[in-house]
DNA sequence: TTGTAGGCGTTATCAG
DNA sequence: CTGATAACGCCTACAA
């Protein structure tokens, strides 16, 4: 392996100063560039992070947090940061947190050793222990926290989506097809998009003149089990809701078991409108309503983001994106007759 | 930040080596076990890897290299092995390769900068390029591959599905419930994987004496839009199967497609089965029959196996390690009445 | 534009 | 068991 710059020194005769600063976009005369690109070439030479991470402190890898990877909007918004940041130059490197803080603190930790140059968030609903670990984070990299607010008095660069305002919009669809009673499958009670969801529903009932019915409206923890429990037992209320607004994938996942083991069937029995993702839509009969956060667009914004704080570390502050979600109507919502 | 064995040295009045050598296990007096403790805690001390790696090479980072992290399998083997890698203080870097040799090359370039300490690797399709690379990094630091072999005079570590029985399997079962003419989705002509699956299923029609019929063989390339169009396919032949078995888990999103499109009716129109994941199974009614693979024994057994050669390198083998799949029945397939 | 030398934080060797 | 000291490979003043 190991071929390191004194080679290169070697094979051309030059300076280990020049030949380090040739590498590092410092001009130098056109015949030594020759020589050091030919001497490159030919000894397959390549930097050592670590002796240069040593010096600069840059590692050019970026730390990925997430929850899950089995959630199609962590999954997707790993995919195409990736995708941006190898442009870049940079690496991805993966952390799954669960919550649970004696395994997180670790993992954490052995991320922040590997000294990545930057951080993009996706916390988990308990984020307690990350939030004040990535409080002392911030003083030194940049941190840019997608998909929920933290709770914490250090501000960090937010990015996230209308939740009030698309439940609203989704909510309302299905009042303008003439339903009233209407299921809600929540997150955890305390989350921040558990909670905006769950008032943009409030909204759209207030808003059309429907009163609110407490047993309506059913908490699950965003996890697909929830999903299928809280659905359940909406079908077991004494009035069942004539439709059932899901609030996140997995959640919509379950609900879709359940509908399947009662034998309800998804529009003509119960309207259903998920979230997240489009392709779960198409595969079902009929197709599903959804959601859709615009995934894409918000993984390539936060990758742009993040490099322009690692830049431009001194004019970055931090503020709130707000990303707006599109419903897609499909037939898995009917109206009442 | 930084603070450094100096900082301890300082503050413990013993010398650098001392405290490295604890640091690294070896055994200090008791006292100055404590003294150490103490300053570690006190000044939040964290080794700087960068130093560390510069004179050990080794840098606790495994690079992972997969086709998409949109398809349950890749992003399953990620996740398990993640955790697992975790728990043993590596991080993981992951590396999406495309198959374009331009865009791959220098993402395998910026991974191998960054000295990872073994390799992971799920080829795609088109390998070629990959495959040259892998068997220059092979030398030096392990290689693992996964999902499916390479062609290659260099002997790599394979863990693999077995994917003729599997696919022999299933195919058979459609046989037993009297199905003769059973369409299948292959994937890419040339591919390891696709051949296999494809053998299978001649296997299962040669053992049931059932003739085998070129127009009921349609190829894809594995993805969810091949699926759909080979799906399409076989659904404008003069005489359409009655049974389609479509080899992976994007063609067969593909093909549930387009059973909707077609307004076909999955078991009772056309019997059905998929491939990889139960998860898609449950939501669809009736729910979908499909070939498993047992993913998480797999994903820890090749984390197992590639900490084992990161520690002994030298009583590594290369060799193949063969699982294999479940059938998962369900109402998706029906007799031939 | 080029060359020289010091140091980044660790580990490893070798005496003590 | 402990302590000094020399690398590891690179970057970066500083001087030429």
């Amino acid at each position: 392996m190991a071929t390191t710059i004194k080679d290169i020194v070697e094979r051309t005769g030059l300076s280990l100063g020049t030949v380090s600063k040739y590498l590092n976009g410092v001009s130098v005369k056109p015949k030594n560039k020759v020589l050091i690109d030919e001497a490159v070439e030919f000894l397959d030479f390549k930097v050592n992070l670590f002796a240069r991470g040593l010096r600069t402190k840059e590692s050019k890898s970026i730390g990925i947090i997430i929850p899950s990877l089995e959630l199609t909007f962590s999954t997707k918004i790993v995919a195409i940061t990736e995708k941006y940041l190898a442009q870049n130059g940079y690496v991805v490197m993966i952390c799954v947190v669960t919550g649970d803080e004696e395994i997180d603190s670790e993992k954490l930790q052995n991320l922040v050793n590997q000294s990545v140059d930057g951080l993009l968030v996706i916390p988990p609903a308990k984020n307690r222990f990350l939030t004040t670990w990535l409080e002392k984070m911030k003083g030194f990299i940049p941190v840019i926290v997608l998909d929920r607010y933290l709770e914490s008095n250090v501000v960090f660069d937010h990015v996230v989506v209308d939740n009030r305002q698309a439940a609203k919009k989704a909510v309302t669809r299905l009042l303008l097809k003439g339903h009233t009673r209407i299921g809600i499958i929540a997150g955890d009670k305390g989350g921040y998009t558990s909670k905006e969801r769950l008032l943009g529903y409030q909204d759209a009932l207030n808003s059309q003149g429907v009163s609110l019915k407490p047993e309506y409206i059913v908490y699950g923890d965003f996890s697909k089990k929830s999903g299928y429990d809280a659905c359940q037992e909406l079908f077991e209320l004494q009035n069942v809701p004539t439709a059932i607004f899901v609030t996140n994938y997995d959640m919509t996942v379950g609900a879709l078991e359940c509908f399947n083991s009662y034998q309800k069937r998804i529009g003509e029995d119960i309207s259903l409108i998920g979230f997240d993702s489009a392709e779960i839509s198409t595969i079902l009969t009929p197709k599903l309503s959804m959601v859709i956060q615009p995934v894409d667009k918000m993984a390539e914004f936060v990758a742009e983001e993040l490099l322009k704080a690692i830049r431009e570390p001194e004019n970055v502050k931090s503020k709130s994106t707000v990303f707006t979600c599109e419903l897609l109507i499909e037939d898995s919502i009917q109206s009442i007759k």
